[in-house]
DNA sequence: ACTATGACTGGGT
DNA sequence: GACCCAGCCATAG
């Protein structure tokens, strides 16, 4: 199990992000404090155990796209549940101006205490 | 100890 | 917007 401890960091942040809405990689990377890891964001989603039940599918990229081919069976699957929670596609993109995650220091503190 | 490989990014054209 | 590309850094072999 590597770098379980980063993994967790992440897995945590990942878990707050609201339903209709999506983070970046490099965002999550950043709110668990791992600057410039936004690639092991994307690691550690690889090895996301599904027990933990995570919305995996809300962590998309800085442009917006998917981190999937377009038209995968993943890129299909992240892009129906994301769907699902009201968030609109435009050519296998989501606007970021309009559902990325804004998270307040409150809510951060917040998730800290539990 | 390399080398290769990404569910990545930001800057340049 | 698009496409390329160098930089990035933990992991896997």
């Amino acid at each position: 199990m590597p770098q379980a401890a980063s993994y967790e960091q992440i897995y945590q942040v990942v878990a707050l992000i609201p339903p209709g809405q999506v983070a970046t990689y490099g965002q999550v990377a950043d709110l668990a404090g791992l600057p410039r890891r936004a690639r092991l964001v994307g690691t550690a989603l690889r090895h996301c155990p599904a027990e933990r039940q995570l919305p995996w599918h809300r962590v998309v990229r800085a442009s917006g796209q998917l981190a999937f081919s377009p038209g995968s069976a993943q890129a299909i699957e992240q892009r129906t549940r994301l769907q699902q929670e009201g968030v609109i596609f435009s050519h296998w993109r989501v606007a970021l101006s309009r559902y990325q995650w804004q998270p307040s220091l409150a809510e951060m503190l917040h998730a800290l205490t539990h």
